[in-house]
DNA sequence: CGGCACACTGAACAAGTGTTTAACCTGTTG
DNA sequence: CAACAGGTTAAACACTTGTTCAGTGTGCCG
């Protein structure tokens, strides 16, 4: 293993690029010229763009999952919260987190069963102190969780932007915590009217092929998928 | 406006092509293949990529939000339900929404905002019917719920892999059903521990910088963000 | 010192990119 | 028929891409 330094500075200057423009968009001598060093060089180094690719798929990897247990009882909403903590150095693993997940590569698969088997182990530990109603499919809403913890890092622009906030600050998240927290407490929904009726429609064997679709679950009481 | 035919067929080729390989990626000598047509041709009627990629943007907005009023009340819901029931058409648009979300243009700002509007359309309509609690921020559940409802779609991928489904299929949105609904009606806790002690410590006027943090509101009770 | 290994470079290469140019074809119009 | 307009194309252009090549420098080891 010779010097690594020069190694990482080309890693981390391809992570930053691949963050800012993509995989494609962005060329070796532009990831060259960041780090300092000749396009050549980093072929040298990691035999092909792929394989750089590959190194600072692990590397993110690695650094969100892995690295010191970060994740292990906090999930995405660490990760945001470190990512405020250290903005300059976390900002840009958050964007090629972004990419990462949904592209169609290995390396995104595993990480996203790493963040679901996270979200796993907390909620677990909530209904084992008691914290948590029971679930009736328990994989469908670790799935669930782990998506939604996912989609304000994922749409992060939108969100700022939807409630008139520069990026990721500080009371943005401050202001969104009382309304999610309301939401996995006690839901949105006054009553279980459109529980109940998808339950319903549910417990027959087959519904309607394409009814009018007023007890369809998936025409109505699947709002909350969207809105 | 010659005949249109043409336009529209290097179009659609377009969308397909850049929702599969994305922008950057996609050739126009790709599109054109695809289209039957050739490269300058492409060019003759759009200009330029640049010109070709507006109309795409545009047409998936309107095709998604403004044609027929489609989401008018059902968003997200709406479209996955309408791309299951016609996959080969409405597939692509999907993953050229999602490409089009994590981008920095105007169109996926306004397409975003659009959703939005009709999520908030969506809630309030509920809330008038009696069947929504209070919030104590609509602004902020509205984005929420909105975020919530774009994550199975721009996660589609590793939704469906996760609960080993082969894509989008109706038994994997049947299965989300219920689980959902219970979230979005009671919630996932038991009691309000969490909710209670996010409130207590979001009404002092200025948290610890960074104690020990049982008490911060961004250390404990915020899970639900990720998990 | 000699020689080897290796980080490192500029220049060149083949392939692919978006775009331009000149021309062809076909239908319509005067 | 002649002239024009416009959809359509192949070929060429300038440029960028990832990669290769031949070479330079430097430090280590015998």
């Amino acid at each position: 293993m010779p010097d690594a330094s020069t190694r990482e500075r080309i890693r981390d200057a391809a992570i930053a690029a691949f963050a800012e423009r993509g995989f494609d968009a962005a060329s070796l001598r532009d990831i060259a010229q960041r780090a300092g060093v000749s396009a050549a060089l980093i072929v040298h180094h990691f035999g092909s763009k792929e394989g750089l690719r590959e190194e600072c798929d692990a590397h993110v990897v690695q650094t969100l999952v892995t690295d010191k247990g970060r994740l292990a009882g906090g999930g995405a909403s660490a990760m945001m919260r470190e990512a405020l903590a250290d903005r300059q150095r976390y900002e840009p693993l958050l964007d090629y987190m972004s990419r990462m997940l949904t592209s169609d590569t290995a390396a995104a698969d595993d990480l996203f069963d790493s963040l679901a088997a996270a979200t796993r182990d907390l909620l677990e530990q909530q209904a084992a102190a008691g914290m948590m109603r029971p679930q009736s499919d328990m994989d469908a809403t670790v799935t669930a969780v782990t998506l939604y913890g996912l989609a304000p890092v994922l749409l992060r622009r939108q969100l700022a932007r939807s409630l008139g906030e520069d990026g990721l600050t500080e009371a943005l998240l401050r202001r969104l915590t009382l309304p999610l927290l309301e939401l996995y407490t006690h839901g949105i929904y006054a009553d279980d009217r459109l529980l109940t009726a998808a339950q319903d429609a549910l417990a027959r064997p087959l519904g309607p092929p394409s009814g009018k679709g007023e007890n369809d679950p998936h025409q109505d009481p699947d709002p909350p998928l969207a809105g």
